[in-house]
DNA sequence: TTATTAAATAGGAATTATTCTTATTTGTCA
DNA sequence: TGACAAATAAGAATAATTCCTATTTAATAA
């Protein structure tokens, strides 16, 4: 555990900040999500983990990746039909979905960022998230 | 059968315009589906329909309920991590859901739909579907 | 530093949504 | 009416996610 103990600054700092209590398990998860820039599932990072902790379970990882959503260290995308995914990027972007592969592209889209949401949920509404989601096929699936 | 022969008039058009196999199955689900305004689930269908059909299995719907999407009948809202849930409202809106209760809101939002793709999409995607996804409380989830 | 304690974890079972398999039934169309 | 492809029922299989419980561990106060 000297290995953990010397590295991992700049993961415990983020977890220390967010009020998280300090585990191996969520270092070595924290690292492994910030690695992957492509959207992974609870199982691709179970798979990476696992590498550097055998024993780590998978609902640890669940859990884990879940309060790092909760503390705002990355984002959910529910659904899909699939299994949920993870997104570490913290800038504000919007999500294009490939019916047949299941790839995920960001792309940005300020214009749709600036319009005022329906006045609908001006009351009685909490809005915490507003995104723009596209999906259809992507260029590799379009043959 | 002869109730199912000589109702159904609306279903019946629609799934032959469809080029859809005409079966009861297929004529009660239609029905139900219009009926519920709320975005059903597969399961909620499936009880529904079982008042009338009690032999009813739940592939059938599950079968039934994507073909009538591929057919453009409805359309499908993938995830929120619950259950697949289905939508007969046939013009543009976009939909808002409780992170709380999971109510589905429908609402418009004609200066999003009037809005340019960004331009990475003009080559080689294919872009099928375009919307607005908000998730946050609901009044009644908002105390 | 050490003891205390609430939180986190492993491991496996349970749950739930969805898909698959196979034998049987049913529309469609000639 | 008869042939045949498509649709269905029933239940098994699969896969994602959550739950349960005994054990371990990090934070912190003495
Ligand atoms: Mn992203
Ligand atoms: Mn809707
Ligand atoms: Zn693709
Ligand atoms: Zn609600």
């Amino acid at each position: 555990m000297q290995l953990i103990e010397r590295a991992f600054h700049h993961e415990r700092e983020q977890l220390r900040q967010c009020g998280l209590k300090i585990t191996t398990q969520r270092l070595i998860i924290l690292k492994e999500l910030m690695n992957h820039a492509d959207h992974p599932t609870v199982h691709m990072i179970h798979e990476a983990v696992k590498k550097e902790l055998p024993a780590v379970s998978v609902d640890t990882v669940y859990r884990t990746l879940l309060s790092f959503s909760e503390a705002g260290l990355c984002t959910v995308l529910d659904g899909m039909g699939e299994a949920r995914r993870f997104d570490p990027k913290r800038t504000v972007h919007h999500h294009f979905i490939c019916n047949n592969c299941g790839k995920i592209v960001d792309f940005a889209c300020t214009e749709f960022d600036n319009l005022q949401l329906p006045s609908v949920f001006k009351k009685g509404f909490t809005v915490e998230n507003k995104s723009v989601r596209l999906s259809g096929l992507c260029p590799d699936c379009n043959k």
